[in-house]
DNA sequence: TCGTCCGGTGTTACCGATCACATCGCTGTC
DNA sequence: GACAGCGATGTGATCGGTAACACCGGACGA
């Protein structure tokens, strides 16, 4: 790739020492280190700079000079297109660039096709610390960004010993959402999961495929799921478990229509998001089901679409935001040379709203 | 800020020049141009990197050398957070990384508090193009850009005669929505409308408001809104506005609640965006209105939300991942030195559903 | 047999800054 | 009155690459 040169060439900070009289480095105080000189020549030079259209000095210069690249990379495993619309990635982005905006860096963005993150991309990321956002364990980025040296923080998923994290209990979720639906009369549950590999395999999960699950957080969440059930006294080998290939209403909608019409049919939904529960509310309906009457719906991350839906969704909240804020200091910390390792667990509630109620039949069949 | 040099310093080319015996340049051609080198001497420089736990040119000296930042900047005017909570946003942002990744580019995203980006973090910006998205017109940050000379891309808004831009013609678009109710009778109107100014301002929006506007989406769907309703003979000048803060449900439920108490009661509301009709319908709703047998509404974007939602609701269809996509487009061939300043006018269609119809009483009063 | 072309590699000059340290002219002090 | 101290600026090395071009030896054509 050639440079093109007939574009004209730039103001540097040499342009500018030189109209001034001065030295580059004074020129450079002058813009990062006021009190290193006068008041007077600052301003004079800051003036010469205006008219001579010099824009501030170059930051990619500044990059390799200060060995910072100035921005903070996240990294979403999401197969292609529609990460951006899982809200819960919003919010949590949310807070991480409110946290990590305005303290000199920005952020950059690089997501992932099926199977993670390319390699080579993460060689030509320029960033000074990696944020992973619900990638699978071991997916190969992660071994490039340690190769590079780049501090990594990890939000959720995946599991890295060598990172700083921040995460919540997960199977204490799953439990407080299977509790509430045994104390209601539940007997016959259903569970609308996440992905449990990265191969956007969609369809009912048999037991082989959850037991190698590549998401810890799916894994976690069932794993708190049946405990409940089991302690109930309820068969779980029995229990439909559907894999969802994305936290989307679609594939709620999908997965709750297999579910709902299994024999017997659940009067319940586990649902591992907010996404997949308002999508399973909507299947529900579309099969003349009433909610919470015949069928109870439970979500998981509180987003703000499960508060504001119709009917108001029965969720697990966890602090999205808060997630986002704590991975964005974490990652503030590492690049201050802070290297913390204690996970960071965050806690869960249980939010009863309008979509679960008792089972119309306690004792179904 | 000091540069810890505590810890060791990484492996560069130098190092691995040295090890197999080779100059500099050898190694960089070894990453970039393997055809200048014979494979054998490439796959020795290759190996060596590994073991010697190299990972490649560093980005910000490539950067620095090639005079390119890599970067693709996306800049969003939204006030503080929830930006990303917007589901606009996220299907257009979607369309453009799917363009840009891959193309040796990654996306930095930059957001602005209320008035807009930052000059100075324009200033610090590593990015060869920036993509600005529903900016006002005449932020400052816009001077920053072309400062620095930076190409610009346009998504929909700022106006800014020398960039290249893909947006709708909105005018058009509100057109059609108020033909729609029009035509099915209605009289008595509402509208639920963009900020008119970037001062998050809430409430009803007065003539003076309105006509000052430095919002020109919210500026050109009202006027089509307001050009339908004259040529139908209805009085524009009493038609309650509300301004909304943002695109989101809860300022579309707290707006309807007032357009809603108004008398003459509107019996159709013109919502700018799917968020804000949403919204809308749920307040309706809560002041225990039926929609649309009493209330039509119609939202502009049809998000995936707006189809999905219960019920589907009748809006305005506007390309929203194409207009990601094309912006990337345009934000690759400004980069490749193509100036092209056309814009690029994507087209909208009215999608009737489920929450317009006839109103109950066509001569209200 | 000699000149030329060509693939492969080294040379050298940047790219645009930052930073540690040297230098310079004053002022204040004993 | 000489010297230390200090604020203000200049010097020179460095950050880690890229790219144009020079160079070198062997193959090939005349």
């Amino acid at each position: 790739m050639p440079v093109d040169d007939d574009r004209p060439r730039r103001p540097t900070l040499d342009t500018i020492a030189h109209a001034v009289g001065v030295s580059r480095a004074t020129v450079s105080n002058a813009y990062n280190r006021p009190d290193q000189l006068s008041a007077e020549l600052r301003d004079r030079i800051l003036g010469a700079a205006r008219s001579l259209g010099y824009p501030g000095p170059n930051p990619v210069a500044r990059g390799l000079a200060t060995r910072r690249a100035g921005a903070i990379a996240f990294v979403v495993g999401t197969p292609l297109a529609g990460a951006f619309s899982d809200p819960a990635l919003s919010v949590t982005l949310d807070g991480l660039i409110s946290t990590v905006d305005g303290h000199e860096h920005s952020l950059v963005l690089m997501r992932g096709e099926r199977g993670g993150p390319r390699r080579e991309a993460v060689a030509r990321l320029r960033a000074d610390v990696v944020v992973a956002y619900s990638l699978a364990d071991d997916v190969p980025a992660l071994a490039a960004v340690r190769r590079r040296g780049l501090p990594l923080v990890v939000v959720d998923q995946p599991a890295v010993p060598w990172a700083p994290r921040v995460e919540i209990d997960d199977e204490r979720g799953g439990r407080l959402a299977a509790e509430h639906l045994v104390a209601l009369g539940h007997r016959w549950f259903g569970v609308l999961a996440f992905p449990f590999h990265p191969d956007g395999g969609e369809g009912p999960a048999d037991h082989g495929r959850r037991a190698t699950a590549r998401y810890r957080i799916s894994r976690d969440r069932l794993t708190g799921y049946l405990s409940v059930l089991a302690a109930a006294g309820i068969e779980p080998g029995a229990m439909p478990v559907w894999e969802a290939p994305a936290s989307s209403r679609e594939a709620g909608r999908r997965g709750a229509r297999w579910l709902l019409t299994r024999s017997p049919r659940p009067t319940a939904l586990l649902c591992m998001s907010d996404e997949l529960a308002l999508g399973a509310v909507q299947g529900a309906r579309h099969l003349g089901l009433r909610v919470p009457e015949e069928v109870s719906v439970v979500g998981f991350d509180d987003t703000p679409a499960a508060s504001g839906g119709d009917p108001p969704l029965t969720t697990i909240r966890q602090p999205l935001a808060e997630k986002g804020r704590r991975a964005g200091e974490l990652a503030l910390a590492a690049l201050a040379g802070d290297h913390e390792h204690r996970p960071f667990i965050l806690p869960v509630w249980l939010v009863p709203r309008a979509t679960s109620g008792p089972p119309r039949f306690p004792l179904h069949h």
